[in-house]
DNA sequence: TTAATCCTTAGAGTTAACTCGAGGTCAAGC
DNA sequence: GCTTGACCTCGAGTTAACTCTAAGGATTAA
């Protein structure tokens, strides 16, 4: 027999809420968990990690209506494998678009540590004043 | 004179919609845009900048009240240097965990990417049906 | 001078993703 | 048998960040 788990020990595991989980499911994202006959959710390993799956793709922006055509793929069979495919290769793009973007923010925030550092050590922002650059 | 810009040309230059720049307004994150005696907005290229900051801390998730704060202490004067510094070296450390997350959200997708390519090559998911990893 | 194209305001509507409360079921321990 | 606590559903409420409408004023081009 398999171990499963209940939906507060999986939101503890995946830092979601129990709100959330069942969020989720009446979304559609988790027509794989099982029930007792009184209706109780029985997750199983397998479950989690599909979670885990659908908050990758959250993380990537994509909305839950997305996710869920994702998973009735999944449920769908071999045929949808390519529709499948495609989903992650230009999720991958997206990632990518994300990483650039957030590299960028990244250096502006550099630079702005920079600016107050200096002009914090001067004791005015005045000393920025003649720079042409990052005065604000 | 300096140059002024209307505001659907500022729209235009960040990829926003006038609607939403006349909400930061409301918002008041833009306390320094003047004004026509009629009213209008007339931007100059340092409220450009300014506003290029605001998108800067947006994009790590910073919500736009405490933009706000941050907005008002830069016409607080220099006794708000402190803070400022503080707030962007805390953000840097946002954008450090960002980057972190998306590079995991990166391994994940690289991988389903695989998964899929190899299910589509046999023409079935079930070759990874014996593969502990990566079943879904 | 008249129309088009900006601009203004206040305030209502939208959307996504939760978040929660009420009321009920169920299983374990005393 | 009764209490406790974790589970359930349904549906309403919340929040942030827009997004737009209505009513009207200013500016420009033919």
């Amino acid at each position: 027999m398999l171990k499963t788990y209940s939906i507060s020990e999986v939101a503890k595991e995946l830092n979601l809420t129990v709100y959330t989980l069942r969020y989720y499911d009446k979304e559609g994202l988790m027509p794989f968990v099982e029930r007792k006959p009184s209706g109780t959710r029985l997750f199983k390993e397998s479950d989690i990690e599909a979670l885990k799956v659908i908050e990758c793709l959250k993380s990537t922006g994509m909305p839950i209506k997305e996710i869920k055509v994702f998973i009735d793929w999944c449920s769908d069979g071999d045929f949808t494998l390519q529709q499948r495919y495609d989903m992650f290769v230009e999720r991958k793009a997206v990632v990518e678009a994300q990483l650039e973007e957030l590299n960028k923010t990244m250096e502006l925030i550099n630079h702005k540590c920079q600016y107050y550092k200096t002009a914090l050590d001067a004791g005015t922002e005045d000393i920025h004043k003649n720079n042409k650059i990052g005065s604000f």
